[in-house]
DNA sequence: CGCGGCATAGTAACCCTTTTCAATTACAGG
DNA sequence: CCTGTAATTGAAAAGGGTTACTATGCCGCG
């Protein structure tokens, strides 16, 4: 019932090898038939049926994209640069969001593969000790770039943001300002977070100043541990005067927790969050972040990898580090 | 290279018939074969081919999410409930992001119409007068779901707000607040913006109101057009004492616009949006907005898609307004 | 007149799986 | 020993394209 080539064929007694060329503007064809083609497919309103044409050419023009959540700002942005990206070239993009369950990411990675994506950006929850689906990726011979949260010792792409830079940045921005017992919300046990406060401790240590072991609190990466990260840091005596926070949605929990407990903000204590997530300037307090160039992330590791799909020398694997850019605003302004 | 049934069939000395029906469980087959099947299978750790499979099934068990953009909260909401219904299923989600662009949509959808995908959920920017790319979608029988967006007279699925009553929600509170002087910053010339405007009239009327016309002033979807809106309407007088917004991020331009101008908020203007975005509680003035339920509309429409994939009789058109909440903050506190 | 060369069109095989239906085997019953 | 039935297995044909190679016709040229 649906119009395929070998109807086209029929319709102008030919085969279908030539509607197949002159479909694809490949090979010799006659003007003359080239045209009765075309003429025909518009008028039954051919449509190419991309699942036979991928079985044997083995490309699905089709992209995965594996992120923990979409609702966070940062992925959302990611997402949407790598989408903008990848449409001009004709490639669609199969969003999978694996909701920081590594079962769950291995699970659709797998799925997508079988799927014979033509390749692959991840935000990979995979644990160092736990890489079987790189192998597996890798045996099919699928590009792929990882982003935001690399893994140490894959030989693979990655791009993101400079991650120590970020927690440099921030807390010197911090000291700049006058503040001197800075602690730190930190996030999640991974790389990430490590490498933060990796450039929060190095700020400090230039800086030459020395802070309690107890300033710095371990969380997560949303709001909500970010208001109860504070909560315990509101215990500590003395109060610090500033917080470096694992990124915005903590920074946000935890002003919430600042202002519930009656002080100022800025004032009593300064914050600096991560991200510079949609809407950080329209907050309570306009909160002062580092600019991790979501979009850049995106549109360059889809670049990466559109330029290693289809080449079979496997080129040596790249990093792309992103420099973090401070924005400045009102949850950080010095007190006079 | 890689390894097919034929892999395994060969192996085993059996025939490739015999390994897809165990690989489906499906026919006959004895419990020997079975296992001889299976394990080898996972020794080869073979994996499915769904493009060959999907060519002769008609299946590919992928839908296709097409929507204006993704970084708007409330979409990102949306594709993620989706996500998160459909993949339990065995289900994938393409994504793609048409920038409010109409012809990027039509063409998008034809191409996930090329690749064979089993089902679509849209959030539309066809204007009602040029509906060809649903007729495409309807003479392929592929069945499709609007989201948020209705057309009217097409016959099709809907999952949406119910649009006016938000109007009359947030409005009818705003007089409940005490105010009179009610304005309304409205959206982009289209169905929803008419349906919010119209709930907005519907209260004033209901509580014998009058509103110049002025009061009204049309602008975008964003927290610009929001700002330069609300700066036209600081210019009448008597100034507006309440402000009902078309959504969240027109409602924070209209905020950053009103505190600029020296105003306080609430207390001379009371401002309410509606859309709920993540971190509107966290906003300069945590914002009263009306809750759109984006996770239930993004979980519904992808439940009554799935309904639809494989029936052939085609089931009537299924229309499904979820009734909105308002969400009371401090922007529309009473002034006492 | 025969041959090489070019331009165009077509044949057959293949991509990997499912589906339909026929073939084979085993076995019980007459 | 023959027949009928049930349980397994397999052969062949899709499904809609692409690819490598072959066939055809026409031309100019030695």
């Amino acid at each position: 019932m649906p119009v395929t080539m070998l109807t086209i064929a029929r319709d102008l007694n030919i085969s279908v090898v030539t509607v197949s060329k002159v479909l694809r503007n490949q090979g010799r064809i006659s003007e003359a038939t080239r045209e009765r083609v075309l003429r025909r497919a518009k008028e039954l309103n051919y449509q190419m049926n991309w699942v036979a044409r991928s079985l044997v050419t083995r490309r699905t023009y089709t992209i995965g994209l594996v992120l923990p959540e979409f609702t966070h700002p940062f992925f959302a942005e990611v997402a949407q640069a790598v989408a903008e990206t990848v449409r001009p070239r004709g490639y669609h993009m199969v969003l999978s969001c694996f909701e920081e369950n590594p079962e769950i990411e291995e699970n659709e990675i797998d799925s997508m593969l079988a799927r014979q994506i033509d390749g692959l950006i991840i935000a990979t929850s995979q644990p160092p000790e736990h890489l079987d689906i790189f192998q597996r990726i890798r045996r099919r011979e699928v590009p792929y770039v990882l982003i935001d949260r690399p893994i140490i010792g894959l030989h693979a792409c990655f791009v993101g943001v400079d991650n120590q830079a970020i927690g440099r940045l921030a807390t010197e921005h911090l000291i700049d300002q006058g503040c001197a017992r800075i602690a730190h919300l930190r996030g999640p046990d991974a790389r990430i977070s490590e490498a933060r406060m990796a450039g929060y401790r190095q700020a400090l240590a230039k800086r030459g100043l020395r802070i309690p072991g107890s300033y710095v609190v371990e969380g997560g990466h949303r709001d909500a541990s970010g208001y109860e990260g504070m909560k315990i840091l509101l215990k500590e005596r003395p109060l610090p005067d500033a917080v470096f926070c694992f990124n915005d949605p903590v920074a946000i929990g935890a002003i919430r927790a600042i202002l519930e407990a009656g002080l100022k903000l800025p004032g009593d204590i300064s914050v600096a969050g991560s991200g510079n997530i949609h809407y950080s300037d329209l907050l309570a307090v306009p909160l002062t972040t580092v600019d991790q160039g979501s979009r850049r992330i995106g549109a360059l590791a889809a670049e990466l990898l559109m330029a290693r799909i289809g080449v079979k020398t496997s080129i040596k694997p790249e990093t792309i580090l992103i420099p973090p850019k401070l924005v400045e605003r009102q949850s950080t302004h010095r007190i006079v």
